[in-house]
DNA sequence: GTATACATACATTCACGCTTGTATATATAA
DNA sequence: TTATATATACAAGCGTGAATGTATGTATAC
């Protein structure tokens, strides 16, 4: 076969990405082959070379197609849903973010590859710093909600908006790794909902029965 | 050469693991041949098979030369430190597992092997089952410290001590990862001990000053 | 017609596990 | 005490298979 129509190019080669993040998956990306991925793929390995440089810049593709929509569902919860409440837009982008892993397979299976199925070295090692770079605007959007929680008297008198905000990074980034490790959900994955209530309850400044309770 | 005594034997077997751990560092565990880990250990392939029943089985075992102490800090500065103060062990032994981090050779580049140099998949999957185990025996000596501070009083009103150590845990866990991560040292390497304190403060029912006030 | 979008073929490199060879240590018997 | 047998601790080479990148072929959309 040869040359198709623009959209059946861009079809391909969505196809190819999703064969890749499939074996992937199954192998470890050392591991996969770009012969095993264009078998998966139904195409050859001279389709993959026409559409990606080479192994690292089809991971990369991989990883773009989540990272974008993740950045999405930060910034669409955190500051604007609940204006009143920073605490509320911030449990509401962790339980969303959950919800991703839980109910998108793609993502959730990209999250698996990223987290424990790749080896940052080489060609890889700059792209682990760019994950790292993701991370360091979520942590930059906390710590600009926690400082108007503050503001509002929302937090603990003791409160450092800065740490707070890395503490809660850690502590998504920590429960994202156990959630993905947990396959078969009895450590965390059915407490990870009410584990969220439970570190957000713990910053407001007096003790709340439910989570409804929400005033400044 | 050949036959030696059993000194000499075992300061083989240790410089193996050793020539291994800069390997897997340096090109990941994938791509790192028994022959690259042989040539810097200077023997031959040979001698690692003899030890060793292949590659897994070295990883394996250099993972256990890091997992004793750690688990071993844990201990010894969880319950025992100082009996009076609960969260004053939890918080010693977040520190503690800093200081290794930051002072053990060794134990730092096994964490960063482990974290983002391997690939857990067939026979290494079962490797990282293992890290989970020895995570959630860490989670339940939190769990018990904490039941233990809250029984003296010492937490919020509103605190689950089994969901505080399951938050301090993913915390720890998140903290690790960002400090490997994190070479530079801009992000959190600096301000990880006061980010501990910060953690174990939010915890208790009030507000307070410094970090010597530890009364029941 | 020509650039495109692939398929095919090829050459090189290289890791892994096995097998075989050998020098040394240790135990035991004489 | 010494000779011998056997286990130990490694070295070295080999065959197999496979992955990568590139070079080239080719049919089709534009």
């Amino acid at each position: 076969m040869v040359r198709r129509t623009k959209a059946e190019t861009e079809q391909t080669r969505l196809e190819i990405i999703a064969a890749a993040r499939r074996v992937f998956a199954e192998r470890g990306v050392s591991h996969s082959t770009l012969a095993d991925i264009a078998k998966e793929a139904g195409v050859t390995r001279g389709a993959i070379y026409w559409h990606f440089k080479n192994k690292p810049d089809l991971f990369f593709a991989m990883m773009e197609q989540v990272s974008v929509p993740l950045v999405h569902i930060i910034d669409e919860n955190l500051p604007v849903q609940n204006p009143g409440d920073p605490l509320r837009g911030i449990q509401a982008s962790m339980i969303e973010i959950l919800r991703l892993l839980r109910e998108d397979e793609v993502a959730r299976t990209t999250f698996e590859i990223v987290n424990s199925k790749c080896e940052y070295v080489n060609e890889f090692s700059r792209l682990d710093s760019r994950v790292t770079h993701t991370g360091c605007a979520y942590i930059l959007k906390l710590t600009s909600a926690y400082e108007d929680a503050n503001r509002r008297g929302l937090l603990r008198p003791d409160a450092d908006p800065e740490q707070y905000a890395l503490d809660s990074y850690l502590f998504m980034k920590g429960l994202i790794n156990l959630w993905l490790a947990d396959v078969e959900g009895t450590i965390i994955r059915d407490k990870a909902e009410a584990l969220i209530k439970s570190h957000i309850s713990m910053r407001h400044k007096s003790a709340r029965s439910g989570d409804d309770a929400v005033t400044a």
